[in-house]
DNA sequence: ACCTGAACACCGTTCAAGT
DNA sequence: ACCTGAACACCGTTCAAGT
């Protein structure tokens, strides 16, 4: 239809802010939080920083951008047909996927200050509150429970993100944890009696099943006493 | 006993670990995470910048120190007597107000670096599991519902953190959600009918009371189907 | 042993000047 | 309208030099 250049020359393609925000995940993918750099990211796109700036109003709406580009992809699939129970799971899964695909979102996403009302993470509460609706969860313990899964889900990510560049930055995951484990082991028994009992829990330990076990605990309260009678008759 | 001087000149005092720490955490409540500076932690003590590196490695270990020595006093109370539920309970409240009182301890949470094992929240990891220990879970289940609590506990602390940070940034709390509502029924109806419809809930909610369902729920589903009986005889 | 403060190698952001 | 890049006001950290 349109006509279009063969060969498209990468340097004149003109700025915009999706190139921007391509270049910033992938500069935070590559070299983590500390290397997103308006120098680095102007080098990258073969300008100067001030560039950036006619379309970017800052760092801040840059990070956020780049979490949006790295969420909302892992929201497309359809829950239609799945249990309640399952969409949530497979929801969760995706969040905790990418966040463990791209560390800097889970460390990132505690610290950027709250524009009322618009955050990555709305994306997600929405979901996961049409399957709590759709568990038949009374409404005015809709938020509650809604509220609860996605501050787990946050938690759970920020901590395994942390995990995960410290794990980075030393040797690999499996030798980190072992790290871990004899450090918990060295604990004074006194004071750390429960660590130092599962800390041979953590080798052989799966994040992403361990991330599964928490929602379904959390999803065994919201439904707790309403399925095949009460507990007092 | 040993002598004293009766006034102490301020300005002479020593430097230390534990004054610095103070400090630090004196400039991040006054200021904000972002105001923790070197230069400007070396004015309130009266030295140069290149004096702090003598007691303290570097900021990671000072933003250690100071969270750690906001959180430890909270754990100082004694769980004997209280059933787990409840100790468990007072626990996470007690790390809640903590964070609601200094949030820039919520926001950097998530942030730090994990040197293996040593962190502030190891300390809550030890109180809850012993909790845990004492509601009779089964050995192997011990370390996820514990995991789980933990995760909960420091997804609503970011939450929160961030939230008060944005309110305070903004007018007052009540202002503040009053604007996250009325952003929230603004949503597309298409794209966010659930959290056009939790919107007004937002208005009476009690971020404690909130919290503590949540950990209630988490506690419920610990506990489900071993209380009176179970579902399926 | 402990402190001083200048100096180094960076930041995010702004803004006159260009096209 | 969009881009350039020097300049401003900062950072954390280091280190010779002092006491």
């Amino acid at each position: 239809m349109a006509s279009r250049k063969s060969r498209p020359e990468r340097r004149q393609e003109p700025l915009s802010r999706e190139r921007i925000v391509a270049a910033a995940v992938e500069l935070l993918d590559t070299v983590g939080e500390g290397g997103l750099t308006f120098r680095a990211l102007a080098e990258r796109l073969a300008t100067g920083p001030g560039a950036i700036y006619w379309h970017v109003t800052g760092k801040t709406e840059l990070l956020l951008a780049a979490m949006d580009a790295v969420i909302a992809p892992t929201l497309a699939g359809d829950d239609t047909g799945a249990t309640p129970q399952d969409a949530i799971r497979a929801l969760a899964l995706g969040v905790f996927d990418a966040i463990d695909a791209h560390p800097w979102v889970g460390t990132t996403l505690a610290r950027l200050p709250r524009t009322p009302g618009k955050s990555p993470m709305l994306r997600v509460f929405e979901r996961i509150g049409r399957q709590v609706q759709a568990l038949r969860v009374p409404e005015t313990a809709q938020f509650t429970a809604a509220s609860a899964l996605l501050s787990y889900i946050l938690g759970v990510a920020g901590q395994n993100a942390a995990n995960t560049l410290a794990a980075r930055a030393n040797t690999d995951r499996a030798a980190f944890l072992d790290a871990v484990a004899a450090a918990w082991r060295e604990l004074d028994p006194d004071q750390y009696p429960f660590t130092r009992d599962v800390a041979g829990q953590l080798r052989e330990h799966d994040d992403r099943a361990e991330f599964l076990a928490g929602i379904d605990l959390i999803l065994a309260g919201i439904t707790a006493g309403r399925a095949d009678g009460r507990t007092r008759p």
